[in-house]
DNA sequence: CGCCTTTGACCGGCGC
DNA sequence: GCGCCGGTCAAAGGCG
């Protein structure tokens, strides 16, 4: 194992166990109900906290072990050519999704009314917009919602919301959706291919920095995707419009590295419908 | 039944 | 050329 390796282990376990620490003392001091009602949401955060560092460091081991002892996949997703690897026993599965169940919360429960925003971008070529002024027609909505949250346009907001947007051009480019990771034969198209005049094009690009709780929007998204992404303690999530069938409007949600209660969420590519 | 989340597999780009 | 990485796909199961 490298060094670094080794370090990054070391301090994946270590934050893994202080959050073990700080989860004990925040629930042995929930004695009487409404401690328990308020400490609830830091618990769920420190949960969510502990375990992705855990996977973390169950990440880095296996990346350290041969293919052959990685363990087999778990979980609901389907398996792909692993003809001969075994399911994993039940009472795996069942110890996996109780954990999943408790770090399943954000996008379930999630609802921004008043963001705070702030640039995010220190690219000279950021453009700073402040909701209100936005007039493409694949406008932000005043308000965001995580996947499933259907609720109404929260109108009353604050008005002090800054929206970095950054045109394709100025950022280092972003791959087009294209095939990638499409299953079956691999992608033979070429740029001729009259399948790529169907590519999404993927617009501009926005940030908003808003604290949980704070945003809501009108467009419905469908969560699409999860990652660990390395050098970020929490995952980030990606999300396609799922307003109109064929939208090609995504957004990807990560959590503010110091502050957990701040989701930096970037938009990118335009809605093909109004915002409804 | 339709829509959602979860999650490992898969893909292409990129750096070494 | 190989391996890492971020983004996407899609099966499976949950939920209202
Ligand atoms: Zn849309």
């Amino acid at each position: 194992m490298k060094l670094l390796e080794r370090i990054d282990l070391e301090e994946a376990a270590s934050a893994g166990m202080k959050g073990i620490n700080h989860l004990l003392q925040l629930m042995s001091s929930s004695d009487d109900q409404n401690n328990v009602k308020s400490n609830h949401l830091d618990c769920t955060e420190i949960t969510e906290f502990t375990v992705s560092k855990f996977k973390q460091v169950i990440n880095l081991l296996n990346a350290n072990l041969p293919k052959s002892q990685t363990s087999p996949p778990s979980g609901h997703a389907r398996f792909r050519r692993t003809p001969s690897i075994p399911s994993p026993s039940p009472s795996e599965h069942e110890e996996l999704n109780v954990i999943n169940h408790q770090t399943q919360t954000e996008s379930m429960t999630l609802h921004y009314t008043n963001p705070v925003i702030v640039d995010t971008y220190s690219n000279p070529c950021t453009e700073l917009v402040t909701v209100p002024q936005i007039s493409s027609p694949n406008d932000i909505s005043p308000t965001i919602s995580m996947a499933g949250d259907r609720s109404v346009p929260d109108t009353n907001m604050d008005l002090s919301i800054i929206i970095a947007a950054q045109p394709i051009s100025a950022a280092k480019p972003i791959p087009l959706p294209s095939s990638r990771g499409k299953r079956g034969p691999r992608d033979t198209h070429s740029d001729d291919c009259p399948c790529s005049k169907t590519r999404v094009q993927p617009g501009i690009v926005r940030t908003i920095r808003a604290k949980i709780g704070d945003i809501a929007d009108s467009y419905s998204w469908r969560k699409y995707g999860q990652k660990y992404i390395k050098g970020a303690p929490y995952p980030r999530d990606y999300y396609r419009c799922s307003s109109v069938k064929g939208c090609p409007a995504r957004k990807r949600v990560e959590r503010d590295e110091e502050d957990i209660n701040i989701l930096v969420i970037n938009y990118h590519g335009d809605h093909c419908h109004p915002n409804t």
